[in-house]
RNA sequence: AAAGUAGGUCACCUUAUCGCCGUGUAUCGAAUCUUAUUCGGUUCAAGGAGGAAAGUCCGGACACCAUAGAGUAUCAUAGCGGAUAACAUCCGUCCAACGUGAGUUGAGGACAAGUGCAACAGAAAGCAAGUACAGUUCGGCUGUAGUGAAACCAGGUAAACUCUAUGAGGUGCAAUGCUAUGUAUAUUGAAGUUUGAGAAUUACUCGUUCGAUUUCAAAGGGUAAGCAGCUAAAAUUAUAAAGUAAUUUAUAAUUUAGAUAAAUGAUAAGGACUCUGAUUAUUUGGAGUACAGAAUCCGGCUUAUGACCUACUUUUUUA
């Protein structure tokens, strides 16, 4: 039991969105829920491998121009899923692909984004299931 | 001390917890034709961005295209000598310009092959003229004066055309090869008929290669799937020798990222440094720690940027 619990904050290859084509279908027929500056487009999949949700994240080079704040974005956005993922691993039965946006033009520190995650991880939850 | 010139070094550190990436070891499970291989999980171990990784501006390595051949055009380079795989880079040196100086910069081949251009002044700086005075063989023939750096025959200018010498085939790792899946019709090969519309090759010309249609056979568009290419190299460090130096040679040691919506992170505590407020002569509060992220790999150049060190120059002060 004790190892099940620390499987659940990992995020390694597999739980990454890698598809050139479910990246596109999911751009196109995505939907989303926002809570600002945190953005969640996602897609409930058949086909899928094992696991629930396949994430990524994505920061737009309009809004952060040096490689460097987009990298550091990315990587906050990914370690605030990665801890708190497990509010949708336990209580989600179908698989989903997810696709995390950036809105804001300036970088947060951590505590603040991770904060953001939790409600709209949330959010999310009440919304797929009414 | 201030202002400057040249060169060099480092790129905040430590610990804990939770993660990411590939590598290796051990082990567990599954698959296959063999005690071996492949795939997946777990444990442990050692590693995991830069001096510019950037701009993509030069030069190579490497790969493919088979005429990549000849000529023209185009582009690049340009004192002299050297280094190098190569260069527009680097080193030495001469000359010129700038700076009080340490130094910096150079777009430094040729104008007796031809063509073009030239502010102001001047009648005129080529194609058209011409002022004054004097001489005269009476011909706008000769001389002098006036303008100007230069005046009718020479000079300046090649970040003007041009000439000279040297060099350059094209496309780029989304190259290219293999594997998987698997179908319209372009493709390839062979044979028959046809002898020419056209296509490809570097911008053009020549040259070269292909060719229109029918039948048969093979393979294949695309899917940005997977694997290889993919990191041990013009490598790094140390010592010695040669050379003014760039650099070269020899010996020894070391192994140093390989991701692909793209790993190299997050949090906490402590320390270091900088700025700053208070207090005061050692404490304490706050803020900050530049520029910036590998994408086939090297050598440069350019641009961005924090701190420190060394040598030198000028000025001022003191002795």
């Amino acid at each position: 039991m004790a190892t099940f619990v620390s499987m659940q904050f990992t995020f390694n290859k597999k739980e990454k969105l890698k598809s050139k084509k479910l990246i596109e279908r999911l751009f196109t027929e995505g939907k989303s829920v926002s809570v600002y500056p945190l953005k969640l487009l996602y897609l409930k999949v058949e086909h899928s491998n094992d696991c629930a949700i396949q994430a990524g994240v994505s920061v737009s080079k309009r809004k952060f121009k040096n490689a460097v704040d987009r990298n550091r974005i990315k990587r906050l956005l990914r370690e605030a899923f990665r801890n708190q993922k497990h509010i949708i691993s336990e209580r989600c039965s179908y698989k989903y692909i997810f696709m995390f946006l950036y809105l804001d033009e300036n970088e947060k520190n951590y505590v603040f984004i991770e904060e953001k995650m939790t409600n709209l991880l949330q959010k999310f939850l009440k919304k797929t299931e009414k």
